[in-house]
DNA sequence: TGTCTTTGTGTCGTTGGCAAACAAATCTGT
DNA sequence: ACAGATTTGTTTGCCAACGACACAAAGACA
């Protein structure tokens, strides 16, 4: 008679996928902590850490410290396993790409920088991409078990195709997902799922880098996370709501940069007129301080180059910053009107602006939004150096976090 | 040796809620389709029905007849119980207020309007409006399971309190579901539910419109609903995602009425000028056709009998029926950008907006709005006659929907 | 009438978790 | 040093909430 033994590994499969949320998103330090977030007993929990532990994801300390001040039994350490598998994540921007391997908590393993031919289509440009990571994979020798892909353009859902890469010179409705999936498959990335193979989750970059400031950056806790921020040209917004991001009903949500900021200001590829994408990017920055952009490079660059080095002693260029400001608020009240988020994270131009004049843009905020609690509104500069980069592996890493069972053997 | 059986009846706990929720939108017309819909086994699905049935909330049909053109044996109906238990709902507005009882399935069971003493403080309105409630379920003699009311105002969360209560003479800031609350435990109304006092569930009227729209009306089955309408002064918004109001992180989102649809336009109490509160709502259309309001009825029925009556015949009532429509589509078109929603609902006036001229409207979004897929995009009038009233029962309602089980024995 | 199709019901086994008793590790006070 | 106090981890027993399966029921169709 073979008796087979409800072994402890079989427990808590339910719980699997939170508990990893937890110890990912970094609320989870201890077995303790743990217990307590899941809403389980000891008993439960321990059964989980120690599933997430075999399936090499997680390290649980042998020996615990106690932390000071505490009475009782000390409570075994959890971390992200830092031998554990990774996933391939990659950005792609005006002037190049970066590829990098991401593993759980957001911790970036490797990563290159790589530059683009001006003009190359999206498959050559993937290609190159994907060759990248697949160079950090071969080096690190770490378990890939998924790919994700930061693009500065609308990305439509659920098609996958990029709507508007102004920037890159592709093709308007270019199948981005598509093409990036395939060159994954090409090169034989594996998923290291089970169920099919690998899948190139691609998302808008600043979506992207909303996810990843709310996991691990500034935006961590936060109800309602709005994020804004420039890229090279144009702004873009995400909203990250309940943990999870709001891309609309076809990913196009949160495409801000149409605000009207300044009724009498720039005309814009939109037909209309002082939008904030025209209104409050690098390029208008660099026009309001009178200087002549130089083709050597980014605008984002040569903007923040400006703040950095000037702000202190040109007037002109405090009072194009100003400026900005008040035009950067007076779109963020109306967001604050129709979203009410309980904190804003600023990326880009933006991080830069709220850095040297915090309180004169949280001040137009206030003074433009409603019967809210905008005085008490956190309006923070993002905290994460790549973070479009580590929302791509988040992306990546999601059906992994959903649920950890998928992973294959390694 | 007790043997205590696992009766049939302690099946399925689990999955009580999502059943009873797809009888109530109407998403369960039998055992059969309630199986698929939960995705469990007929024995499951069977024991769910039976226990909903116990607790007096549905009725299965006891002789089944076979739907035409079906093989197979026919599936017992699922319908809400007739004589099932009820809530009790409220809408204040300008002009008064109107009470009713209100089934599952958003059945208007009892209803009756009343006036309001103007100027009289919330106590005593929300007083006489328990009482008219009262008054219902003496003579229908059901069972009330929870009380919810709709105000004209945004509801701060989670203080509950009344911000911008303008058309009702009352103080900002009115702790109005705390006295609905009260005046509930005063007049002896029961929660029904285990667990505490009655409590008043209270929301903004546009929100509640909107739920109301989502489960039973216009906005079935959308994923991203979003609502615009006007009451009888200025213009409100809510959107359902997923099915949950998006009411932000303190109740205050889809404040939608100070977006700026027109730069030189009227001045706003916001500062502003040209806001949508002040060019798209009934006063700004009487203004626009040149007739002068009158005091006798509200400003809302007074606009709606003039576009009923006068539409076909007067030129100026269509130029300026025409003007609000343009101005309401770029206000929606910037709502569109930011919220991406997969149908739009209109109530009030801009029902009858749409209701006269919908092909314009429908363009004035388009031309507005960017790379989406807006051509496609579904405006619609809402179709439920008191959908205020009926999101204010779904509020109330909601706490049986999570866990019918919190249900007191008759 | 027999067969097919679909739905409802009863039985059994598995699973995912809880409760409680116990064991372990550390702090605190004497 | 030693005895509680405190907190955490582990083991055992148990049970509710299902699924799987076989069978029954009720109609359509030939």
């Amino acid at each position: 008679m073979t008796l087979t033994r409800t072994t402890k590994l079989e427990r808590g499969r339910g719980a699997l996928g939170p508990a990893l949320e937890l110890v990912h998103t970094g609320r989870a330090p201890t077995r303790a902590v743990l217990t307590a977030e899941l809403g389980v007993t000891r008993a439960t929990a321990g059964a989980v850490a120690a599933e997430l532990a075999a399936l090499g994801l997680i390290t649980v300390d042998a020996h615990p410290v106690a932390a000071e001040g505490t009475q009782g039994r000390p409570s075994h350490r959890l971390a992200i396993d830092p031998a554990g598998p990774v996933v391939l994540a990659a950005q792609v921007h005006a002037d190049g790409f970066r590829a990098a391997l991401v593993g759980l908590g957001g911790r970036i393993v490797a990563t290159a920088p790589g530059c683009m031919t001006v003009g190359a289509d999206p498959a050559h440009v993937l290609g190159e991409v994907v060759d990248s990571g697949a160079a950090l994979l071969r080096e690190t020798r770490r378990r890939c078990v998924g790919a994700g892909l930061a693009v500065p353009s609308a990305v439509a859902e659920p098609e996958g195709t990029a709507l508007n890469p102004l920037h890159l010179a592709w093709d308007a409705g270019a199948p981005v997902r598509e093409i990036f999936s395939g060159c994954l498959a090409e090169r034989d990335i594996p998923s290291g799922l089970s169920g099919g193979p690998a899948t190139g989750w691609t998302a808008n970059d600043v979506n992207l880098a909303a996810l990843a400031e709310h996991r691990h950056g500034a935006g961590r806790g936060a109800q309602h996370l709005l994020v804004v921020g420039t890229g090279h040209r144009g702004v873009g917004g995400a909203l990250v709501s309940h943990g999870k991001l709001h891309t609309g009903s076809s990913g196009l949500a949160l495409e801000v940069g149409h605000l009207t900021v300044d009724p009498t200001g720039r005309p814009c590829h939109c037909g209309g007129r002082g939008c904030l994408d025209v209104e409050a990017d690098p390029l208008a920055f660099l026009e309001e301080t009178g200087r002549r952009p130089g083709p050597e490079v980014s605008l984002l660059e040569q903007a923040l180059e400006l703040i950095r080095a000037e702000y202190d002693t040109d007037a002109r260029v405090r009072a194009a910053a100003g400026t900005l400001i008040d035009r950067l608020g007076l779109g963020l009240a109306g967001l604050v009107n129709i979203l009410n988020p309980d904190r804003i994270v600023l990326a880009g131009l933006h991080r830069a602006l709220v850095d040297v004049d915090g309180a004169r843009l949280r001040g137009a905020i206030t003074e433009r939004s409603l019967w809210g609690r905008s005085g008490e509104l956190p309006v923070l500069p993002c905290s994460l150096r790549h973070n479009s980069l580590v929302g791509a592996a988040e992306l990546a890493w999601q059906p992994v976090l959903d649920d950890p069972l998928r992973l294959l053997p390694a």
